[in-house]
DNA sequence: TTGACGCCCATAAAATCCCATGCTATCCCA
DNA sequence: TGGGATAGCATGGGATTTTATGGGCGTCAA
C-alpha cells in the first residue's frame, strides 16, 4: 500500500528528535524522496506532509494559474515559502523547526495522520477534538449521500 | 467465489494474535492486498474490514472532492485517519491494535461477518445481539412488503 | 567555546518468524 | 463403503527482528 493511514502518536526527545512512524517512512521511501516536504496546514493548527507525489499535485497547482499573476505568487509564497524538507536520519527520526512546531502547537508529544496521499502532524489533544468533529462531519455527509443515493447508484456499503 | 460470507469466532491468545478465518484469507488473497484494511464503524460497536476493493472505494470517495479542501481533509481524517493495515503473518493470523478493539469491545475472542465485499468483526456476544435484531427488522420488512403484495398475488411463504 | 546537527550504539518493548500440537475434514483405496 | 492415511486449520510458545527512544561523541560554524 502506498498510501498513508492510521494514526500514531510519538515523542519528542530532549534533543527535539521525533520517530517518523515506520509505516510512513516506507511509504516515503517508495514515493522517492528523501526526506519529508512538509508546510503548515492552510486551514488547521496542524502541519501538511508527504513525499514526491505531493510536490508534484502542489507545484501542479501553482503552474495552473495565469503566470505572473498575483494568485500565482501568492499561492507560491503561502506553500513554497513556508515549506521545508525535513531529513530523516539513519533511526528514521527528523526535527521539526520551531516555526512548523509553533504553527501547530507542538511541544512534547506529536501524532502523525495518514490522509492517503499525504499525513498531517498535529498536537494530540488538539487532534482529538478534530477528529471527533471530522467524524460527526462524514456522519452527517453520509447521510446526504444515503439520501441521494438510490437516484443515482452512487457507492455503497462503505462505511456502513 | 470472492466474496466474503459465513462468520467464524476465533480465540485472541495471550500475544494477541487472532486467527483470520481461511476463506476470508483467500478472499483477500485474490483482491490483492497484503493485509487487511480495518476500520471502526461509524455507528456500530464493530470494525468493518476487506481488501484493495474496499480501499479503493473509500479512495474514490475521497477523491470526489475539491483538492485542498478543509472537506477533503476532513472526510480522509475520519476515514484514512483511524484506519489500520493489519498485516497477516505466515500462520494467517493479525493483531489488532488497542484503538480498534477498544472501539468494538473486543477482549478474548472476536467474531468475523462476512458481508460480501467486506467483512465485519464482533464482540461475539455483541454480535448475537445484533443478529437478532438484524434478523426482527427483516421481518418487519418482510411483512410490510407482504401487505403490499396481496393486491397483485406475489409468491407468498418463502423462507419460514 | 558553545550549541546545533550528524553519526553511532544501547535498550526495552512490541511485532514477526518459525516450529510444534491437536483437531477436523477430506481423500483414497481395499 | 468403511476406515485409516493425509492435508488444512486454529492455536501455543520460544526465538529473532523491528521499532521507538535514550544517550555519547565528533564536526562544523557562529
Amino acid at each position: 500500500m502506498d498510501q498513508f493511514v492510521s494514526t500514531f502518536t510519538n515523542k519528542i526527545d530532549a534533543k527535539g528528535r521525533v520517530s517518523v512512524p515506520a509505516p510512513f517512512r516506507t511509504v516515503l521511501a517508495k514515493d522517492g524522496l528523501d526526506g519529508i516536504y512538509c508546510y503548515p496546514s492552510l486551514d488547521a493548527p496542524a502541519l501538511d506532509a508527504g513525499g514526491k507525489r505531493l510536490v508534484d499535485k502542489i507545484h501542479a497547482l501553482v503552474e495552473d494559474l495565469a503566470p505572473y499573476s498575483d494568485e500565482k505568487d501568492q499561492l507560491a509564497t503561502a506553500l513554497f515559502g513556508t515549506s521545508e524538507i525535513l531529513t530523516i536520519d539513519q533511526d528514521g527520526r527528523t526535527i521539526l523547526p520551531e516555526r512548523l512546531r509553533e504553527h501547530a502547537g507542538i511541544a512534547g508529544h506529536i501524532t502523525f495522520v495518514g490522509l492517503g496521499e499525504k499525513f498531517q502532524m498535529w498536537e494530540p489533544r488538539r487532534f482529538e477534538t478534530h477528529l471527533a468533529e471530522a467524524r460527526q462531519k462524514v456522519r452527517d455527509l453520509r447521510k446526504l449521500l444515503g439520501a441521494g443515493r438510490r437516484d443515482r447508484g452512487g457507492p455503497e456499503g462503505a462505511r456502513e
